[in-house]
DNA sequence: GTGGGGGAG
DNA sequence: CGTTCTCCCCCAC
């Protein structure tokens, strides 16, 4: 990577996700590390996963999070749960170890499984977070997917509470959205996409661009600044509320402006939306504003796969879809770390040492294509001569459709 | 499908 | 180290 791209990298190694992860955190910018064995105990003779795992905060461990955390501590710290979330964020905790958790009295993954289920709660949860405390991590590793499962743009506010400065503020996101969808949605197309046959598409019905995928479902999201404490103070909550609709198929046309597009989001679906979310004329307060789009129907991977056939039937803009089957992947399995643990004792771990040239600390996120042009906007509209009917597509059988539609009109072509 | 909870980076 | 902006999965209904 270094030679090639001039990134640094760190890299933990070991026997499952979990551990890799959390040896990964070690010896940053530059270094691979590796969990040396024995992985399990034999005889008297202690694992060096345990011995490696026993040292992390709870709140450490991939899995757990600020609320698992807290539950854990109140559970081990018996009783009461510490001081920690008072005034500001996490605040100050009692550094509660694994070990302490793993060696507390009667702790087990059905003792875990009562102090952290409940309703809302994964089941399992118990077994999941007694395995995580021990090593032992099943979760699997997969493809990253081609096209996110959503998108979404938010903003947060010192002071948010009249209906001009809502409307401003959601002009700004949905103009974000957009522009995001184009940048992470569309594919420039490929010349060599085209077989022989479609020679009679002219060439300025090329499109430049086509969808990866078609967001079914726009989510509008807030958080109300939570109210004021008898003494002044201030309660610190993430709660979000949220309401979604159907998203229009206008916002697929390549052939409207950004701005124009944004405003009919705004107004036919955003505006419906916020009224649904915040129904007294005023009073609300925001604190955060988020307008997401959801449910991603996969037109991508075209190339080669049978929905190239389809592709050819529709007319309109090289909308291009995949065949009738959502991809349900899992999520990236993309190893990266953020927290510098202390050096840990040479007989568990063995480190590689490259020296890096020069000292390069932090973000080595994989930049998506609107991250490497941010703001851009233009440029991609493509010129199309007929067009229907604003939001409907036809097929070449002449059945005229909205974008939705399509993907149940090939399978019926497919069958007949 | 919708809305909320919890978590990662 | 804390905050902000994303994005993900899971659950109840």
């Amino acid at each position: 990577l270094y030679s090639e791209k001039g990134y640094t990298c760190t890299v933990g190694v070991s026997t499952n996700k979990l551990l890799s992860k959390l040896v990964g955190n070690l010896h940053k910018p530059n270094s691979q590390t590796t969990l040396l064995p024995p992985y399990a105990s034999e005889a008297e003779q202690p694992d060096n996963v345990t011995l490696f795992v026993d040292d992390h905060e709870v709140g450490k461990i991939p899995g757990i999070g600020f609320k698992l955390a807290h539950k854990i501590r109140a559970h081990v710290l018996q009783r009461p749960a510490d001081f920690d979330d008072g005034l500001v964020y996490g605040g100050t905790k009692e550094s509660v170890l694994v070990r302490d958790v793993r060696t507390f009295p009667g702790i087990s993954a059905e003792t875990l499984e009562q102090v952290l289920g409940g309703p809302g709660v994964p089941h399992g949860i118990g077994a999941g977070i007694w395995g995580l405390l021990n090593g032992c991590d099943d979760t699997a590793i997969s493809q990253a997917r081609e096209v996110p499962r959503q998108i979404s743009i938010e903003d947060s506010y010192i002071r948010l509470d009249t209906m001009d400065e809502v409307l401003k503020e959601l002009r700004m996101l949905s103009l974000s959205l957009l522009k995001r969808m184009h940048a992470d949605l569309l594919e420039d197309e490929e010349e060599g996409e085209h077989d022989e046959d479609d020679a009679e598409t002219p060439d300025s019905d090329r499109a430049r661009k086509r969808w990866l995928a078609y967001p079914k479902v726009v989510r509008l999201s807030t958080r109300p600044r939570p109210p004021q404490n008898p003494d002044g103070s201030r309660n610190r909550s993430f709660a979000r509320i949220s309401r979604s609709g159907p998203m229009p198929n206008f916002v697929f046309n390549l052939k409207e402006t950004f701005d124009t597009l944004s405003k009919r989001l705004v107004s036919e679906v955003l505006v419906p939306l916020f009224r649904k979310l915040h129904p007294e004329k005023n009073g609300w307060n925001l604190s955060l504003v988020n307008v997401a789009a959801t449910n991603m129907v996969d037109a991508a991977s075209a190339k080669g796969g049978a929905g190239r056939d389809i592709a050819k039937m529709f007319k309109r803009q090289d909308v291009v879809l995949k065949q009738w089957k959502v991809e349900d992947e899992d999520q990236a399995p993309v190893i990266e770390t953020d927290v510098v643990d202390e050096q840990r004792p040479k007989d568990i771990v063995d480190m590689e040492i490259n020296k890096p040239e020069k000292e390069r600390v932090g973000s080595e996120d994989f930049p998506t294509t609107s991250q490497q042009t941010p703001g851009e906007g233009g440029g991609w509209e493509s010129e199309d001569e007929d067009v229907l009917d604003e939001d409907m597509f036809r097929c070449e059988c002449g059945a005229v459709m909205p974008v939705f539609a399509i993907v149940a009109h090939g399978r019926w072509h497919e069958q007949n």
